[in-house]
DNA sequence: GGAGCGGATGTCAACGTTGACATTACACTG
DNA sequence: CAGTGTAATGTCAACGTTGACATCCGCTCC
């Protein structure tokens, strides 16, 4: 009953076939070109009449890092919307190269990620695309001398200096753009709803904030300031609190969860303040609200980049990428 | 300058510090019972200091099959956010059974889903995970044949008749209950907008509102039916011309994303009609429409599972599971 | 005290591919 | 026509691990 399946055909079935080397059938599809073109289609025709394609897991056995054609991608947790398109654009990157990508969700758990990160070194990949979740990645620098490549997204790597790539969003730069639009409105009370300043991402986005007011002449008036908000429900409810005690003319949100927050808590329905949002979604423009667009596809999309540079030269200086995120005034766009 | 990066320690390292073979290294690392407690400790430890773990890939490549642990994933098309959830509900059954998740994005492309079908074969994962946009897949079944489990996710294989495990939404039950709870309010004008019935899942969701009309002693009045639609654009624009046209006292949309469109059409702002949306959105509830929430976490959990199942019992009769979706009246729920 | 046994460990070859190097075939040169 | 060069192909071993099988050791039992 439980008969074992056929083995799979392999290089040598092809070579018998042909009549040429195991050898031969190997660079003949690689695409060597010291393979006479007439014997490469013979080679080419059997292999795929006989449904063979190479072995990767053989053939990285046998590289001289041992590496897979694969990248590794760590996502601090699938939940954010973000990730998505970030995904997709790594995606784009890695199959131009002809690599595959094997993505980990960390929940948000150092533990979590530390566990992905070895499995992705157990199956040997190439690279590795790392949202760090974790505080110290101390650990990786090991990893990075058998040569590795290591990339960094959304935040830089904590707990492990400047020594290594990475791509970020102009948090704060954009961060101030977006509170200097509320300013130029003629809004004098904005507030601010934030997520816990661990990243590095929060904390610029708040300096930004801060940097924004200071250059208007005014100061940060604690009472309009809501932090450390997790969840989405937090962000209702700070919401509802804020805008019934403090009375601002306008909110900043510090990200896309906490947006969705606002939104549907009783006093956004019934007071209607200004807002801008730090990372864009779909319904933005029926709301009217603006958004700071962080473009994550085109994180990915350097990020991957980035990563594919430094296994071309892993001895070239550390780069750390900004890619700028624009303000989208009362609306969204599609990319 | 470009000095080769130090090779990656290997069992053999560990066996010269503890003065066993490579075998016993390599039996203890994996928690064979056949090696004396105290050599194992001795033997972790050392591997732990010197940064130790197993190649999965030479690994792999002894196993009867020569499959990783890991499993594949090709998402139709990673924009859907039904996706997001899937993979995540993927991932963490995969973790539990410590394989990884390799993921592709066909971009709706079949010969792009053929191709990564091709690259995850090559690297010889054990299983797929399918969410097909080819509207023929026959030639997965010449893979089958050497030990691959497959299963299919959001909609079953076209052109592998019944012979494959799928797991799929109650697509056409949770539409028909959408449907009759639009008609308990007194609706008898319901709108349908739709994407292309090129997918069962659009087949059986126009028949579940096929169904609930004709149970209810109405027809379909074509005047209600806008059909074909792919982009939120294309929605919006649909939206706008049906409520000004056909007068609805109801809409019901097929998909998430045609409803992003019908929301920020002016028609909706206006009028206000009752709306029933296939697939869940954050902001339902500030909207106040309905949802059927057809829980693509558990769709994709399910799917895992099927799969090791598979795996595990490779002679089982094929599955074809539904994962019911609920209907949620004028909000959201969170999971 | 030798047979028998089971637990712990070791030896060897093989998985499918490719890098290094060897060989062959053939054309071209003087 | 020997000599040289180059393109095309082949041979062999190795990558790091594990399955199959062998060995060794200490113990029990008669």
């Amino acid at each position: 009953m439980a008969s074992e399946p056929p083995r799979r055909p392999r290089l040598e079935d092809v070579a018998a076939v042909t009549g040429v080397s195991i050898k031969t059938v190997s660079r003949a599809l690689r695409g060597d070109p010291k393979v006479r073109e007439s014997t490469r289609q013979r080679i080419v025709a059997e292999a795929d009449r006989l449904g063979v394609h190479v072995n990767d897991v053989a053939a990285g056995l046998r590289r001289k890092n041992q590496a897979m054609t694969s990248i590794g991608v760590t996502l601090g947790d699938c939940t954010n919307p973000f990730f998505a398109p970030m995904l997709r654009g790594i995606h784009s990157v890695a199959s131009e190269r002809g690599y595959l990508v094997l993505t980990a969700d960390a929940q948000n758990d150092p533990e979590l990620e530390r566990r992905a990160i070895r499995s992705f070194f157990a199956h040997r990949v190439a690279g590795l695309i790392i949202a760090p979740v974790g505080n110290d990645l101390g650990y990786l620098a090991n990893e990075a001398r058998f040569g590795s490549a290591i990339v960094f997204v959304d935040s830089p790597p904590p707990g492990l200096g400047e020594s290594m790539d990475s791509v970020t969003t102009t948090n704060a730069a954009s961060t101030r753009a977006g509170i200097e639009h509320l300013l130029a409105k003629g809004r004098r009370r904005i507030a601010y709803l934030g997520h816990p300043r661990s990243g590095s991402g929060a904390l610029e986005r708040w300096a930004g904030y801060v940097a924004a007011l200071e250059a208007a002449g005014l100061t940060v008036d604690p009472g309009l300031v809501r932090d450390n908000l997790v969840s989405e429900e937090d962000g209702r409810r700070a919401a509802e609190d804020l805008l019934e005690s403090a009375e601002p003319d306008a909110v900043f949100v510090d990200n896309n969860r906490l947006c969705t927050g606002l939104l549907q808590s009783g006093g956004y329905a019934r007071r209607r303040p200004d807002v801008v949002s730090f990372d864009r979604f779909e319904l933005a423009a029926a709301f009217g609200i603006s958004v700071i667009d962080s473009d994550p596809y085109d994180v990915g999309r350097a990020g991957a980049q980035l990563l594919f540079d430094r296994l071309a030269d892993p001895t070239r200086a550390p780069q750390r990428l900004e890619v700028p995120a624009r303000l989208i005034v009362n609306g969204t766009a599609t990319y």
